[in-house]
DNA sequence: ATCATCTAGGTGCAAGATGCACTTAGATGA
DNA sequence: TCATCTAAGTGCATCTTGCACCTAGATGAT
């Protein structure tokens, strides 16, 4: 019944939950813990919870490159004991103010869903309250 | 000092927050309180505090138009007694169940959010607590 | 030796999401 | 008649992301 056809908002299905760039902030606490190449990033990811929807590697290392250029981390080619060489990367001061500022970012965000389950939650007492009485024009 | 200049990730600066098509559950929640129009709505979304990025006309009467492709709205043109004729949105029965999964999805995001803060604090009592000892080699 | 597999780091592309500027158009009052 | 408010859009450029795919060193099995 779904038959979603074009291309517009929405048109991918589903209720995916995103933060957009929530990877960000935690590669960059991953980084505050000393640095780390991508492949290894990848795999601590799964320390912040979001076992469905795992991180694709591209998205990683994409979001890596992208604090480089902003100066956030700094990297260098290391050759391991095993296997190919890694980009070892490493947070720098302008990054961990970063950090910081995602850090209270991200707390707003959190005061905003909050702010949505009240308002769920009132209307839903209200909408419960007046069940068995008002229950006609609803549905 | 930013210097940003491609196109890649990260390119358009800031740390912007944003939980994806987070205006989407609102306007449901909105909706499921009574129909309503798209500009009526687009007022009564501050409720939800995002004071600051403030929503985008264009982004709710696309998420609307979505939401009726999708079965979750219906909607009518109604002639109101001042102005040019408004565009009446209704929750169906399948919207209201979308709700639904929207709320159970932004508290597993709710979760997530708060495992990265417990990670965060966590760290940061470990990196205080070294402080003025193993000062050195960071930062 | 050569083949599969694991580690590591990518690129290319299409689709989705979004902000900004702009348009249309009825109603209202100066 | 002109500006303004209400209401609903469209067009475009940009950003973000998932998926598929590629390169290449190291390692172990056959």
């Amino acid at each position: 019944m779904p038959r979603r056809g074009g291309r517009g908002y929405g048109a991918q299905g589903g209720c995916r939950r995103r933060i957009g760039r929530f990877l960000e902030p935690c590669l960059l606490l991953l980084l505050h813990a000393g640095e780390s190449h991508g492949y290894e990033l990848l795999e601590n990811l799964d320390r912040f919870g979001f076992s469905k929807n795992p991180a694709d590697s591209s998205t990683i290392y994409r979001i890596l490159r992208s604090l480089e250029e902003r100066g956030f981390v700094t990297s260098m080619w290391a050759e391991g004991d095993s296997g190919p060489a890694r980009r070892v990367y490493t947070l720098t001061e302008r990054g961990n103010f970063y950090l910081e500022t995602w850090v209270m970012d991200l707390e707003e965000t959190d005061r905003i869903l909050h702010s949505f389950f009240h308002e769920y939650h009132k209307h839903m007492e209200v909408h419960h309250a007046n069940d068995g009485e008002t229950d006609k024009g609803k549905e």
